[in-house]
Order: structure tokens, then C-alpha cells, then sequence
DNA sequence: GTCTATATCCCGATAGAC
DNA sequence: GTCTATCGGGATATAGAC
């Protein structure tokens, strides 16, 4: 991670953000075991004694790669707000959730890698993960009670929120296979689940 | 995969058997290049060499799970019936495929290792994925023009079965840790999903 | 058919010159 | 800071005895 070191010169801040950029294209695309350092050095430009001048090991540029993302993952849920028009903040959440396959397919492929062999390495943040879960769960909940949404287990709202969005990166090849040329699956995507949830939500 | 061979002994269909069912726990866990022989070896209670005897080589065990794999996964959707009542055919898809979740978890994990790599190994099943995909979305989007169901992309309505019920398979281990100890999440999802598709797709 | 032993290769990590 | 060369471990696959 970025400490911002002061006595890190710009070389180093560059090369370092290199191998990070390089080990999100082949972790992502390989899985952690499938990568190999050979691949992220030629990926970074760099020689493979030279990835191993800045990180410690493969495990280390791999763990510096899940640090940060379970919290740029969350962001848009923590953003969900308790105050606001609640079906406007629920579609604004599967909006910008959409976007972020978008825009970081690679990060969503990494996170899914993880979590298919059974996240060995995120473990220790999933009860983290759990506690803002139940918190907006709740928040869901009292809108439905308070008749401003219609009914329905928030806890698996937001499961099918994660799946729908996360499928059109994670799932990819597939979406373009079936979709064939002349598609743009994410705006087709936004559309489709803009009326998905309208639905699902109005009263 | 098993060809009815008839010079093939019993102690040789049982053993090609153990060491497939040890190899889907392997592979669905830990990927093409994560798994090794030794593992998969020592699930199935062979050697490795004995491995070896019966098929030729890792990448061929891999290749005959994943053969009969995509008709397996794809046979609910091709008995979806022009014929039948259209909302309840679909529901009907939706919990066959909910289902095949809960029974084969580790298939779909498979599967999803696949498709997250870019399908490497799966390349040229994918126009005749998109073929039946595109037959069924005609039937759906006849359904919809007739007045018999709501509106909206048939493609697009099948991706987000393939994702809400995947997704338990594929996430089981988040979707456990959110839920809690005390919850069966096949069936909860099984009502949430009824719901959901119940609102979405009436008239 | 099944095993032990081993050949061979690949990969992560280190040594050491510059 | 960056490179070439290489060590040592582990993985696939094979040889050959039984």
C-alpha cells in the first residue's frame, strides 16, 4: 500500500504502482497460483529480481492487491444513505455498483478468484464485511416497514445487488459470447436493471 | 468420460470415477493450476503414478469434467417449453436452476474458475451456448409480445438467472459468513427468487 | 494394475556484480 | 536499483520392478 513514505522517490512510487497494475492484469486473469512472477515482471517491464527488490515475495504484491479492495468494493453500500428517497438510493447503489464493473472488471475477477477457492485470504475481513451488511440491512427493513418499499429479505436484496452487477465483469466472456458483436452489455445491463428493481421495489 | 466401454472392468469404471469426483473437489476449489496431482491423488486414495495410468495427463482429467459439464448446466434451460405457461416456466428454470446450485456447488465453481480465466478451455462451446441462448430468448420474447409476460430483454433475463442462482454456489462461503450460522441459504433464496421473479416478470 | 524411484521442468527467491 | 546467474523446492510425467 501507498504509505506515503516521504523518503519513497518518484521512481520508486512508479515502478512500485507498475507491478501493482501488472499483478491486477495476471492475478485477476490467472488466479493467485495460476500467476507467476515471470509473467508480471514482463507484464511491469521489469526483471523478476526487480519485482523482489519491492515486494517481499508474490504473497506480499498479492496482499497489497486485496487490501484496499474489499473497501473500494463496500464504498457504494456504506454511501447508502439511511435519510434518503429509498428507492432512488437503492437504484443509485445497483447504478454505481454497475459502474464499478465497468470500470474495474479486473478487481471484481480478483475478488471472485478469492472468493470461489473460499477466501483463505480475505477470512479475517469478512466479519467486518457481515456487521455493515446487517447495518444496511436494517436500514432496508425499516423502509419496507415503513411501507416505502415493498417487501422482501434484505439481506439476499443485496446478494442478488452484488451478483446481477458483478456477473457482467466476472462473467464476461461469456455475456459477449451469448450477446454476439454490436452489444454494449453494460448499458444494456443499466437499463434492463433499472426496470429489474423498479419493479422489485415499488410498493 | 464414462463411454460404456465394455473391456472396461468394474475395478476401472470405479477408480476413473473416484479419481473424477476427487479431481471436481480439487479443481472447483483451487483451479486448473492450483490443483495438483498429489491432492487430487490422495482424495481419490490412488497413487499419482496410478493417476496417470488411467488418464493421461492432468489437462486430460480437467478436459473430461469439464466436457459433459456445459450440457449438464444448460439442460434446464433447453426443456424450457414454448408450449407451457410462461411465468411458470421460467419460475420454474429459475428454481431448477437454484436447485442445481444447492446439489452441485462444486460444478458451478468449476465452471466459474472457466469463464473468469476467459474460457480458455471452453472457447468453442460458446457459439452453441449462444444459439440455444438465443433460441429461448426468441421464446421469452414472443411470451412478452403475446401480453403473457412483462417487457424487457430476454437476454438479459436469462443472465440474471444464471447469476442470482450461481451465485450462492460461486459466493457460498460470503454469502454464509453475511447470513450467520442458523440460515439455509438455498431456501431462502428459493423464496426470495420466486418473489423477485414473480414481480419482474408479471403483466 | 499398482507401486517406488526418478527424470525433467518450472517457479519463487537469493547472490552478487555493476 | 537493476541486472545475470543460480539455488532449491515442488510439480508433472515416466521408468521399471512386482
Amino acid at each position: 500500500m501507498d504509505d506515503g513514505n516521504p523518503a519513497r522517490t518518484r521512481i520508486q512510487r512508479r515502478n512500485r504502482k507498475a507491478i501493482l497494475e501488472a499483478a491486477l492484469e495476471v492475478f485477476s486473469a490467472q488466479g493467485f497460483r495460476g500467476a507467476t512472477l515471470d509473467q508480471i515482471a514482463a507484464e511491469a517491464g521489469l526483471s523478476k529480481p526487480n519485482l523482489l527488490y519491492y515486494f517481499a515475495s508474490k504473497e506480499a504484491i498479492h496482499a497489497e492487491l486485496l487490501a484496499g479492495l474489499l473497501d473500494i468494493w463496500l464504498a457504494p453500500l456504506r454511501e447508502l444513505d439511511p435519510a434518503g428517497a429509498p428507492q432512488a438510493e437503492i437504484l443509485r447503489y445497483v447504478r454505481r455498483k454497475l459502474e464499478m464493473s465497468r470500470a474495474m472488471p479486473r478487481e471484481s475477477r480478483l475478488f471472485a478468484n478469492e472468493m470461489l477457492q473460499g477466501a483463505p485470504r480475505l477470512a479475517e475481513a469478512l466479519p467486518g464485511l457481515k456487521a455493515l451488511v446487517d447495518e444496511k440491512a436494517g436500514v432496508i427493513r425499516a423502509w419496507s416497514e415503513a411501507g416505502k418499499l415493498a417487501p422482501g429479505d434484505p439481506h439476499h436484496l443485496i446478494f442478488a445487488i452484488w451478483a446481477l452487477t458483478q456477473h457482467y465483469a466476472d462473467f464476461e466472456v461469456q455475456v459477449r459470447a451469448v450477446l454476439g458483436p454490436g452489444h454494449d452489455p453494460y448499458d444494456e445491463a443499466g437499463a434492463f436493471l433499472d426496470l429489474l428493481f423498479a419493479r422489485l421495489l415499488r410498493v
